[in-house]
DNA sequence: CCCAGCACGC
DNA sequence: GACGTACGTGCTGGGC
């Protein structure tokens, strides 16, 4: 069977040009488009090996529609020159690949494909139909397919005559009584003005084509529809023809010519490295002809049983793997090594009884390059082997490259470098409950293919941190600072488990009276911590007045139930139940849980390769969201003390770091002022916002503001002030608009980093931690103002995460350099957590914070605020 | 096992 | 006008 796939190539190029962020290589040729082009070009073969294939494009501006109304397209806008001067290179991608493409004098990509669409299925092939536009679709039938892109471009929505029919209700041959009736904008056909897609297809389903509603007009319902109808008959008879596809273009090519087959691998590889389309390259065939990544390419692993000089010369890639996310206490499965001898697998036992492995291990002067060096330094320190001279983490370098990547898996980087050595970790152990370890030459080949991808992917990788100009944060911020981590993780923080039973043992009292309590005031008996069953007591038996709907139901949430809180006393027992349950389920079961037997310590494991904006995550548990605002939660921290006797936690502070941020980064001399002073940042807020002096200033007019700066430092948009302050949209708006006139340039800066940004396809923070946007170029307008607000606040955020992070790791110096018993224990994103013996106590309360005021220098002063006492929660 | 709804922190 | 809106983690219930 012949299968022809035709491209519609001007609406592919624009539809890729759009989806994606102006890339350039480094000759400083835009590539974007190509790329999209290129990744979708690939999809195709991959996915449909069509045996011909043919690419159109529109030839210059006027066509034959042109004549019969000579505004059509008049409203498209110019296409951006960096679209133009692309397309060059997506007919040379095409020469390079043998494929045909085809223009034709005074007709558009569209005819040439429904020409060759209708000559393809006489001689009864399959055709498919690849566009952007939906005008295609009058060419369905049951030969013919039509795809058209959705979201990005390799993402596509299939249509048959089924799929046409079940999506509007009409057959194929309608789509131009559609657009007849309704227009369309983007080429400017006119249509019938007020008749909209709902009302074209009403008609249409009823009469079938423009003509016959047309002649059926005096049976038309509705005085007004009858009287545009009549008015525009001859509007809509052109404009169905306008948006009819032309099938007798004198296309001079025959079928048979649009063959696809064998192509110059060469010359496309070629034209990859030249526009650095590297991750591409892996993507075509080797020289047997077989496409890379369907098959792992060789590699040789041999197994050692006793470890050699040559296993651990200087660098060597080194994998100690360890399953699962626990790497805390964790078996650890085996060891790979691989450097210029070769690649080798080391069974546990052998390696940890090595004394040649353990002292390599230690010796900081043996360079390793690993992935995940955090996981690898704290699995080895649990079997008490050290590991030092940790130069390379994969892991690290690929989440600063573009923090956005789904995955860090190892598998998953090593693919997208070109290199298909590794198999994922959940097709060789399996996953959840069938997890296991395969057998020795399994599980070899695949550490050491680990092992041979971090080894060989290291220098690239490098290179291209030193093309982002992300050297120092590499080198000098985030692998110093896994070290840090590792080293807290494993200190970990001592809890009082009793203080938490006790706690315990009051809640779950408490949580018992309110449930009956609650099943009394609601005269029935239901699971209250079901948002299904409380809405349908609330809002359906008791009669109270819903608020808002989610997808599934009736909110219950927080601020639905303060709405409802003067209606009916059950409501104030219910908030406070669920305040109490959180504090119960999450605080008090969910800390016990994870205290580690032998030490009644916890363990939390930072993600440092998570976060979109450069702030760690904690997990297992979360430490970063221990209750403080209420105070109830806040005897929480009660149970987090100092591991040994007499000493005490150190809590410390940075006061408004991001607001500082800002003042640095946008230059505005009031809020520089303001900081250079140390006011009250948000009466200050207040004063120049309202235009009052300090003692004018109302409790009112302080919380405004103060939300205000809030949603400055996080990038809500008006809506989520509105939420937050409980006034209108309108009015959000309006005070963020005053806002901003009152600091003019953190106005610029706001303008400057989205214009930038969408130059760029990235913002980056101080320390040149970058994160891509490429939604600032999306025409969804929800999409782009939400990538406008994070380009706006990323930077902010971002900043502060580095400085935080440089503090760190100074303080871990510190702590070493003069000798102090003191620890580090915890990171809360703008807090770090010490614990202090008694005669460190002065000493200390004097250096976290100079060395965390001195940490970064900006041109307004940092400030951090210590306290210490006897647990967490006395610290403050 | 996955999703939705909710709630905690910065 | 665009209908969904800071970043995370973890709990429960409820469906498969």
């Amino acid at each position: 069977m012949k299968k022809l796939i035709l491209i519609d190539g001007n609406s592919i190029a624009y539809r890729a040009f759009f989806a994606l962020p102006l890339l350039s290589n480094d000759k400083g040729i835009y590539t974007n488009a190509v790329y999209g082009f290129t990744t979708m070009l690939l999809k195709i073969l991959e996915d449909d090996k069509p045996t011909h294939l043919l690419v159109a494009f529109d030839a210059g501006k006027s066509t034959f529609r042109h004549k019969t109304y000579s505004e059509y397209k008049g409203t498209r806008q110019k296409t951006p020159p960096e679209l133009s001067e692309q397309l060059p290179f997506i007919r040379e991608l095409l020469d390079s690949y043998g494929i045909k493409r085809y223009e034709a004098k005074e007709y558009e990509a569209d005819d040439i494909i429904g020409t060759l669409a209708a000559r393809a299925e006489q001689d009864g092939w399959q055709v498919k139909v690849i566009s952007g536009d939906k005008d295609l679709l009058q060419l369905v039938t049951d030969k013919v397919e039509v795809y058209l892109t959705r979201k990005g471009i390799t993402n596509m929505d299939h249509y048959d005559l089924k799929a046409i029919d079940e999506k509007y209700g009409i057959s194929a041959e309608q789509i131009i009584d559609l657009k007849g009736l309704m227009g369309d904008s983007s080429d400017n056909i006119p249509g019938v003005p007020g008749i909209g897609e709902k009302t074209a297809l009403k008609l249409l389903k009823e009469y079938g084509t423009v003509e016959k509603v047309l002649d059926s007009v005096d049976s038309i319902s509705g005085k007004k529809m009858k009287e545009r109808l009549i008015e525009n008959r001859e509007q809509a008879i052109i404009s169905k023809k306008l948006a009819t596809i032309f099938k007798e273009v004198p296309v001079d090519v025959k079928l048979e010519d649009l063959a696809f087959g064998d192509y110059d691998v060469q010359k496309v590889s070629s034209f990859f490295k030249d526009l650095d389309f590297t991750s591409l390259l892996n993507r075509l065939p080797d020289e047997e002809g077989n496409t890379q990544t369907e098959e792992l390419s060789k590699i040789d692993v041999t197994i050692v049983d006793e470890i050699q000089d040559e296993h651990i010369v200087s660098p060597t890639a080194f994998v100690a793997e360890v399953l699962g996310e626990h790497y805390h206490h964790a078996p650890i499965e085996g060891f790979a090594l691989s450097n210029e001898n070769g690649t080798f697998f080391v069974p546990t036992e052998i390696a940890v009884q090595s004394e040649r492995f353990v002292e390599w291990a230690k010796d900081e002067t043996k360079k390793k390059w690993v992935f995940d060096a955090k996981r690898t330094v704290v699995a080895l320190g649990w079997q008490d082997i050290v590991l030092e001279g940790v130069e390379f983490d994969l892991l690290i370098a690929s989440y600063l490259l573009d923090p956005s990547v789904s995955s860090h898996q190892m598998s998953e980087i090593a693919r997208r470098k070109g290199l298909s050595i590794v198999e994922e970790d959940e097709a060789v152990y399996g996953k959840g409950a069938k997890q296991r370890i395969p057998d020795e030459e399994q599980l070899s080949d695949h550490l050491g293919r680990k092992a041979a991808a971090v080894y060989s992917l290291k220098a690239d990788i490098e290179k291209e941190l030193e093309k982002n100009d992300q050297s120092s944060l590499f080198f000098e911020l985030e692998m110093p600072l896994s070290i840090v981590l590792g080293r807290m993780e494993t200190a970990g923080i001592k809890v009082d488990k009793q203080q938490l039973e006790q706690m315990g043992e009051d809640l779950s009292n408490r949580l018992k009276d309110l449930e009956k309590t609650i099943h009394e005031k609601a005269e029935t008996e239901f699971n209250i911590n079901s948002p299904k069953q409380l809405g349908e007591v609330l809002f359906e038996k008791m009669g109270l007045p819903p608020v808002k709907k989610t997808k599934t139901g009736y909110s219950t949430s927080a601020d639905v139930l303060e709405k409802l809180a003067g209606k009916h006393e059950i409501i104030e027992h219910i908030l406070l139940y669920r305040q109490l349950g959180k504090l119960y389920s999450t605080y008090i079961e969910g800390l016990l849980k994870v205290v580690e037997e032998s030490t009644g310590r916890i363990h939390t494991r930072y993600n440092q390769a998570l976060t979109q904006t450069g702030r760690l995550s904690s997990t297992d548990p979360n430490l970063q969201n221990i209750p403080i605002r209420l105070e109830e939660g806040r005897k929480i921290r009660k149970a987090f003390i100092p591991s040994e006797e007499k000493w005490s936690i150190l809590a410390a502070d940075y006061s408004q770091i991001e607001l500082r941020v800002l003042a640095h980064i946008s230059e505005d001399d009031g809020l520089m002022e303001a900081f250079k002073n140390d006011m009250d940042i948000h009466t200050k807020t207040a004063m120049d916002v309202f235009h009052v002096k300090e003692s004018e200033v109302t409790s009112n007019m302080r919380r405004s503001s103060k939300a205000v700066n809030f949603g400055i430092v996080y990038g809500i948009s008006d809506y989520g002030l509105s939420q937050s302050l409980d006034i209108t949209r309108k009015e959000a708006a309006e005070f963020i608009e005053r806002y901003l006139e009152s600091y003019p340039k953190v106005k610029d800066y706001m303008h400057d980093v989205v214009e930038k940004a969408r130059e760029d396809g990235y913002v980056s923070t101080l320390l040149q931690r970058r994160r891509y946007l490429p939604e600032l170029t999306s025409r969804n307008f929800n999409l782009r103002s939400f990538a406008e607000r994070t380009a706006m606040n990323t930077p902010i955020q971002g900043t502060a995460a580095d400085i935080i992070k440089k503090a760190m790791i100074d303080m871990a110096d510190r702590l070493e350099t003069e000798n102090l018993k003191s620890r580090m224990l915890l990171s809360v994103h703008d807090e770090l957590i010490f614990e202090v013996p008694e005669d460190e106590l002065d000493l200390m309360q004097k250096l976290v914070p100079e060395v965390m005021e001195a940490a970064i220098e900006l041109n307004v002063p940092l400030k951090a605020d210590v306290s210490v006492g006897e647990t967490w929660y006395e610290a403050k």
